[in-house]
DNA sequence: ACGCTCCTTGGACGGCGTACAAACTCTGTA
DNA sequence: TACAGAGTTTGTACGCCGTCCAAGGAGCGT
């Protein structure tokens, strides 16, 4: 008597709609414990959101949370389902604007979610992304890309590109430390990754040592809006291709 | 007295090229740790690469592991420095060669490495990539990237950009388990994924249920070609644009 | 032959996820 | 109104984990 199924996703266990369940009342919401894991996630990073430390912050026993979730999978599957359900649709369901700048919207719009709580983005590749919320995004974009003219199988296709290019900058960005809050507090860090800039062996990789410099300057968003305009050009280019042809 | 630092990266402890220690011969080499840690992490996933369970593999006490990495975190990192070091510099070294089949081939040769041990994958978005070997695979990217015509700047994003397309797809790839071994047995993981496949809702998300049975008929490889060549194309089209304004 | 260095080990600490059984609280029914 | 039973919460416990400490043993330099 478990969570009930629905299309692979688990869903918590709380019943639906409950008409009033049998025994005392819960003391808890699924919620409250989604708040609780979210707060631990953002203050000590992944490791710090576990089971106990959850019960201990809304005042309960460790194994009382097994009566909201089956597991600690369960929490992370819906927390994560909870941050992208936070993402505003509407800036980007306009269909009277360009569908770049709608999947530039889009794009941006997620990285800032995501951002604002960096130890989730390690939860969201940990496993796959396939809740209603997640379903519904996939869906958005798609959209946006059959708006643009891509017929079913290349939207599919561009969706996919798109997904890998947004959730591998936010990752790559949070394991490089780039974004503050990643890790426990750990507050040498930043000291650490100048110092590999600063100390990269000119002499051996030059290139990188060049580049590391670059990039060093960069502030982050204009990369990955730059990556981002990259794989549009090469998305809007391929379109014009099979048109043409 | 704990392993030594240069340039950010924290090498393994081992005395380079000790002239002969003081104490009774060491039982084991780093490279016999790190033998047993891939052994267990391809058996078992990440979960199963613990400082216990090498020990164990390679038939000493858990605290002797201590005596050649800091800590595990750094057995990790040596980890995934040895699996970049193994990727086979040659196939894109080749100046001769247009740069978009070098290109292409760096991505394939490095996603072939990944995909036979997919639990590193995990691991290596845990942290940064700045180890020598990842250092020196960067150096070889960019020279492909400027003997393309690129400047130093362009070459510079252009390179972190691939880097996010290569680990985001293999990255992604491992979460939706497309990718057999990302995680420990789990005998009905791909019964999942068909089953989250078949159970789309159709009707309410008509664009996703299309798009996963057109991405689930693809070689995943065909895909992250596509993908690939989206990137490329968009790299280019910026280079001739440049070029010609 | 001795002393010192270094490796290795047994044991322990605190933390983790989670299973089990008991205590308790409430609802539906007799 | 009383009771049965469903359902929640808790205490306790098990087997993991990463890592520290103190003790023992092995080998080199003197």
């Amino acid at each position: 008597m478990h969570a009930t199924r629905q299309g692979g996703w688990v869903a918590p266990m709380s019943a639906a709609a409950a008409p009033r369940r049998r025994g005392p009342r819960r003391a808890l919401t699924d919620g409250e414990i989604l708040d609780a894991a979210l707060d631990l996630l953002d203050g000590g990073g992944p490791d710090a959101a576990s089971v106990r430390g959850i019960a201990a912050r809304v005042g309960v026993a460790p194994n009382a949370v097994y009566t909201y979730f089956p597991d600690k999978a369960a929490v992370i599957r819906a927390l994560v389902e909870r941050l992208i359900g936070e993402v505003d649709h509407d800036v980007f369901a306009d269909r009277t604007r360009p569908w770049r700048e709608r999947v530039e919207a889009l794009a941006l719009e997620l990285r800032e979610r995501l951002s604002a709580h960096p130890g989730a983005v390690a939860l969201m590749i940990g496993g796959p992304m396939d809740g209603p919320n997640a379903r519904a995004l996939n869906e958005r974009l798609l959209h946006v890309l059959t708006d643009a003219g891509l017929d079913g199988t290349q939207a599919a296709r561009a969706a996919y590109l798109l997904i890998v290019y947004v959730f591998g900058s936010i990752a790559l960005e949070v394991a490089d430390g780039h974004r503050a809050g990643s890790l426990p507090p750990e507050p040498d860090r930043v000291a650490r990754r100048q110092a590999a800039f600063a100390e990269t062996p000119a002499d051996r990789f030059p290139l990188s040592a060049a580049a590391a410099t670059t990039m060093a300057g960069y502030v982050s968003t204009e990369q990955y809006l730059w990556g981002l305009g990259r794989v549009l050009d090469g998305i809007a280019a391929h379109g014009e291709t099979r048109r043409s042809t």
